[in-house]
RNA sequence: GCCGCGAUGGUGGAAUUGGUAGACACGCUGGUCUUAGGAACCAGUGCUUAUGGCGUGGGGGUUCGACUCCCUCUCGCGGCACCA
């Protein structure tokens, strides 16, 4: 290494910190692009690779963005509530506020070290209360517009951490996303975010660019289906059964009616007390959630003795109690088609209940085996009769509504958000009760409610706010004897729903922010895990279109363009703590500098790929940095020849393509090209700017100090080098040459040579006539500028 | 089961979107210089029975021409799932 990367970095990030020529103008939106890197947890650790490829890349991005002219935003701030720190604090006793704020000083020391340009003057901390006081103003503004609301549920209980979660915090095998411990559902009084009201609009992406994968993602969840209701009479009662379906065609086919267990019937109409029925109730109880959708397990179910009337045909059909039909989705009871739905078959078969066929394909398909489940046509069914499913399903529909049985449907499988927590470190929900328990939000004069301080960390089920003589104080000396607070706090990711809003305004005191602050959004690129589709990114999107109803925003979504990094993997495993594998920079940085690592990272492969760690190529890297110093040492003046300014110029066209597209493994390659280049016969002063120039996003320190060699301020005011096209038209071509499609020779002709006369010299190549020599030539193909090919009989 | 993504030298990866497969880099081999090199520089490096043949997970197809398009299979990753 024969530059000083450790005095450069030092020397750089200083004056990049302190120079006003590098700051935003916050009052200029018409050139802005916000470029937002999802904030992170402070930790305590150190910085690990993951952190670093998530920021350096985007760093790089935003200074280039910069370059092109643009008025770049790149806020920075810490998503501070959570449970590493309150579990810090039940451990060592050390209250959260004070371990979060030290551990937050430590990364932002060492997120310098990135040597990123930060807006550090809009700093957001979710855990402080100038911050959480606008988390309660959104829960306050949901909770006016019926968007929040406290029901008892089944919910969702971590008897590790010893709190609720949302849906989406449970993985696809029932356990807990942060802390691995199977999840049990528990009856519980708890706090929603009704985003069901939002499901349809949160599957419009019109003018998003969003990677697809994350669009399906979403979409898979919110799981929308539709489908028609259809309103069975329990014969002998009043009592009536809704079931959904998404195949009414199929009607005069249902023999039975499914419900769940946990469904209502069984209590109102006394059900339970059948020896049988409650044994099997309980039974499918004391399931979790994961024997319950244990597909492999054979159906079982249990007759209710009870029937309804087949609302066409006024048929009494048997009623059964099963778990296979879930209470949470639909309205947990079914029609069963045993002829057309593979479930429904295998329990009619097991308890021997009527099949009828009403669908065929046209060739008398066989139901003997299994359930025909496609679309056909219909039989057996009356005024459907010779219908296509598609119109069938139209004319059942209407016929429903008509005869008042019925009426079209869609289904949702996304749930409302459940966002109460039985933890200390999150914002308090600013709700009191009454004495007789209702609920009151706390008037906007005592907010910010503030977490109280004397409290028993320690979870015993219970939230930890229960413990406070202080909060119970305080909430009767304000609204009389005899109320309570709310003790449970909200999830860490309404935090995070919102704070991209409060960026370019964080430090207002009167308001979440200014209706003019909004301007810089919506978020022009949003960089982050892609673990995060479903959760975070869903949420800000409901919260956005929330406001955006409550009209205190004017856009309805807040990332405009979203990218996903990789994730890097040691032995193929994700690094983590626990597993003992992860990867610590400082080495690298140590022996290579900032520049160096951030280029390996991004040199790796593509961004949105990640990949396997492994520091062999690191070399590679730091080679290239250093020639590239060498070779901008001196200057050599001659007059470049057009093949010089052919390398120059479809450089900057290549690397800006590239990094436009976030292609940084190829800006790197291609730049490493140009040193290899220009190494030998050194480089003339004019292109050695455009040189730094290239590199600076990707190598900001080094590049800077090469840039100060002959300028005044920083390369990164400096405009964005610009292809000359002229420059990149030859005047001779390279044709290659096939016979048969394979490649046998390659000529270089003049650029205006026409068709015959280039197949002509094709033809009398040496390496080419062997292979035509006597043999009847059936075509010659000429695609202009890059191939012949030449067709012969064989 | 359904949906999405992926598979290219010893390794990481590239390929203007149907037109030179393997750019760039690691590693390896040989050389120059050097007291020395784990520095720098130069050359070589897909496989092979080598003027040729074969090669982008396997098989088939479309095309003058396929890593690229179509069909099919295998493996890997991610999401959803008794979802009615």
């Amino acid at each position: 290494m024969d530059y000083n990367f450790k005095e450069i970095e030092k020397k750089w990030q200083l004056f990049w910190s302190e120079n006003s020529d590098l700051k935003t103008d916050y009052d200029d939106f018409e050139n802005k692009k916000y470029c937002l890197t999802m904030f992170s947890y402070p930790s305590g650790d150190k910085l690990h690779i993951g952190h670093w490829y998530n920021y350096g890349p985007s760093d790089t991005l935003a200074r280039y963005l910069k370059m092109k002219g643009f008025n770049v935003f790149q806020p920075q701030g810490f998503d501070a509530f959570g449970l590493p720190a309150e579990n810090y604090a039940i451990k060592h006793g050390v209250h959260p506020h004070k371990s979060t704020h030290s551990n937050i000083s430590t990364m932002k020391k060492q997120l310098e070290s990135i040597g990123a340009l930060y807006n550090w003057d809009k700093e957001v901390i979710t855990s402080d209360k100038e911050y959480y006081r606008w988390t309660q103003w959104l829960f306050l503004k949901l909770y006016e517009n019926n968007l929040a609301y406290r029901k008892e549920a089944m919910v969702n209980w971590d008897p590790v951490d010893q709190t609720v979660l949302a849906n989406e915090q449970v993985l696809a095998d029932g356990t807990s996303d942060r802390s691995g411990a199977l999840v049990v559902q528990k009856p519980l009084v708890q706090w929603f975010f009704k985003i069901t009201d939002y499901a349809e609009e949160l599957l419009g992406y019109e003018g998003l660019s969003w990677p697809k994968k994350t669009i399906a993602m979403q979409k898979n969840w919110i799981g929308k289906s539709k489908g028609a209701r259809v309103t069975f009479n329990v014969c002998d009662s009043d009592f009536k059964i809704d079931i959904f379906t998404t195949r009414p065609d199929t009607l005069f086919g249902a023999t039975y009616l499914v419900v769940a267990p946990e469904h209502n019937l069984i209590l109102d109409l006394n059900l339970i007390n059948n020896k049988e029925i409650k044994a099997y109730c309980d039974q499918a109880a004391n399931k979790s959630e994961l024997q319950r959708s244990d597909l492999d397990k054979s159906k079982t179910g249990v007759f209710s003795g009870i029937y309804a009337a087949h609302p066409l045909t006024g048929k009494q059909i048997p009623i059964w109690i099963a778990d296979y039909v879930m209470m949470n989705y639909g309205t947990g009871a079914i029609m069963a088609v045993p002829g057309h739905d593979q479930r429904d078959y295998e329990f009619a078969e097991k308890y021997d209940i009527n099949i009828i066929k009403v669908v065929d394909d046209g060739n008398d398909v066989s139901i003997e085996d299994q359930a025909f489940t496609d679309y056909g046509t219909c039989i057996n069914s009356d005024f459907l009769n010779n219908l296509k499913t598609k119109d069938a399903i139209d004319k059942m529909t209407v016929y429903l509504e008509n005869e008042k049985i019925g009426e079209s449907s869609i289904t949702y499988r996304l749930k409302d958000w459940l966002i109460s927590r039985q933890r200390y470190w999150g914002t308090p929900i600013p709700i009191v009760y009454d004495p007789d328990g209702n609920p009151h939000p706390i008037p906007d004069e005592y907010l910010p409610w503030t977490l109280p301080d004397d409290v028993e960390y320690k979870p015993k089920g219970t939230s930890p706010l229960g413990s406070s003589k202080e909060l119970l104080e305080r909430t009767e000396k304000i609204f009389g004897k005899g109320w309570k607070p709310e003790i449970d706090t909200m999830d860490t990711f309404v935090c995070s729903s919102w704070y991209y809003l409060r960026y370019p305004d964080s430090a207002n005191s009167s308001e979440p922010f200014s209706y003019e602050s909004t301007k810089w959004l919506p978020v022009d690129y949003y960089i982050g895990g892609a673990e995060h589709a479903t959760m975070h990114l869903l949420y800000a999107r409901f919260i956005t279109k929330a406001l955006n109803t409550l009209k205190i925003i004017d856009f309805n979504e807040p990332f405009t363009s979203l990218y996903h990094q990789g994730t890097i993997t040691k032995d193929g495993a994700k690094m983590s703590k626990s597993k003992g594998n992860t990867v610590s920079p400082d080495i690298f940085l140590d022996q290579y500098g900032s520049d160096t690592f951030r280029c390996y990272l991004m040199f790796m492969g593509p961004y949105d790929e990640g990949g396997d760690w492994n520091d062999k190529g690191i070399k590679g890297i730091s080679k290239f940095l250093s020639r590239a110093y060498r070779l901008c040492q001196q200057t050599v003046d001659y007059k470049e020849t057009s093949d010089d300014l052919f390398v120059v110029h479809s450089t900057i066209q290549a690397v800006t393509n590239n990094l436009d597209e976030m292609k940084f493994n190829t800006a790197l390659s291609r730049l490493m090209e140009f040193v290899n280049y220009f190494y030998a016969k050194g480089i003339t002063a004019s292109t050695k700017m455009i040189f730094i120039q290239l590199l600076s996003p990707l190598a900001p320190h080094i590049s800077e100090e090469l840039w100060s060699y002959e300028n005044n301020t920083s390369v990164f005011i400096s405009s964005w080098p610009i292809c000359d096209s002229k420059y990149l038209e030859k005047d001779t071509i390279k044709i290659m040459v096939q016979v048969n499609g394979k490649l046998r020779a390659s000529i270089e002709v003049d650029k205006s040579i026409n068709k015959d006369k280039l197949v002509q010299i094709a033809k009398e190549n040496q390496n080419v006539s062997k292979f035509i020599l006597n043999k009847e030539i059936i075509r010659e193909i000429y695609v202009p500028n890059k191939i012949i090919n030449i067709v012969i009989k064989e």
